[in-house]
DNA sequence: ATGCCAGTTTCAAACTGA
């Protein structure tokens, strides 16, 4: 059994390399955030020519997740139990985004996960992460009473610690790296959530995303944001967990690398 | 200090990303 992680950066966008990479890694069940279309956009029939059903929760312009797998998918769900909202800065209603959707897949109950960027440790937005933080650990909580593997993956717009980005001096006053993030990170862990932190392919530090500007992928200045969180039976049947480094290569690329998780299950 | 690059949208300046 193989589950993956991939924040695509517009699944529009991205949709020949998506087919490309669904061929060549062949994932059963890969998690994806960031669409950036509507759910009703998504390029159902393209990866139905490969074996896989879609459930996908989108709205258009930003956000977007979705779920593909080839082992079943039942049992969806959309959103976060009492997920918080957000209100733009121009003044109107808060909306609810996005940003979660589970769903069981064969003997996996998981969920794929696009936690708000947070802007600026002032900014609004970063207490919205914060909050939004707060109704993941709820629904996981509540869902991890099940005796099945339970996944939680996705781009969280954390570095776990301090070496999963390139140079901590970069990072003062910003987001992803405060410890309010990080304690938030332990409320799951201490749910019965391990981090399933992939081997790199290059490189000492197993980096997931990497700036388009400033030739930050060829200088390695990444960091490890997307994350695969497992309860006890998810993690305690992986057999191999790497990041997929090669898709970030060349033109077309997303920002961010696909994280493989491989199971004896 | 700012933009770097990429993608999106009332089609093109503005927003978001991290």
């Amino acid at each position: 059994m193989r589950i993956a992680t991939w924040n695509v950066n517009s699944v529009g966008a991205r949709l020949p390399r998506l087919v490309s990479w669904l061929r060549s890694a062949a994932p059963d069940v890969l998690c994806l955030q960031e669409l950036k279309c509507a759910a009703d956009s998504f390029p159902t029939d393209e990866v139905a020519e490969l074996g896989y059903e879609v459930a996908a929760h989108g709205t258009g312009r930003w956000n977007g997740v979705a779920i593909v797998s080839r082992v079943g998918l039942s049992d969806v769900t959309r959103g976060l139990r009492d997920e918080p909202g957000y209100a733009a800065d121009d003044g109107s209603d808060e909306t609810v985004e996005p940003r979660a959707i589970g769903a069981t897949c064969g003997d996996l109950r998981l969920w794929s996960v696009y936690v708000p960027n947070g802007r600026d440790v002032e900014h609004p937005h970063f207490a919205y992460k914060l909050r939004w933080l707060e109704a993941l650990h709820a629904t996981a909580a509540a869902e991890l009473a099940a005796s099945v593997p339970f996944g939680v993956l996705g781009d969280f717009n954390i570095a776990p610690a301090d070496h999963d980005v390139w140079d901590l001096a970069e990072f003062a006053q910003t987001t992803h790296i405060t410890e309010s993030e990080r304690k938030a990170l332990g409320v799951l862990q201490d749910a019965g959530l391990r981090d399933i932190v992939p081997r790199p392919l290059k490189y000492d530090q197993p980096f997931t995303y990497w700036d388009y500007r400033g030739l930050a992928f060829p200088k390695n200045k990444g960091m490890r944001i997307d994350l695969a969180y497992g309860n006890a039976q998810l993690a305690g049947a992986v057999t191999d967990a790497y990041v997929d480094r090669e898709e970030r290569k060349g033109k077309g690329a997303s920002d961010h690398a696909p994280v493989v998780v491989d199971l004896s299950l």
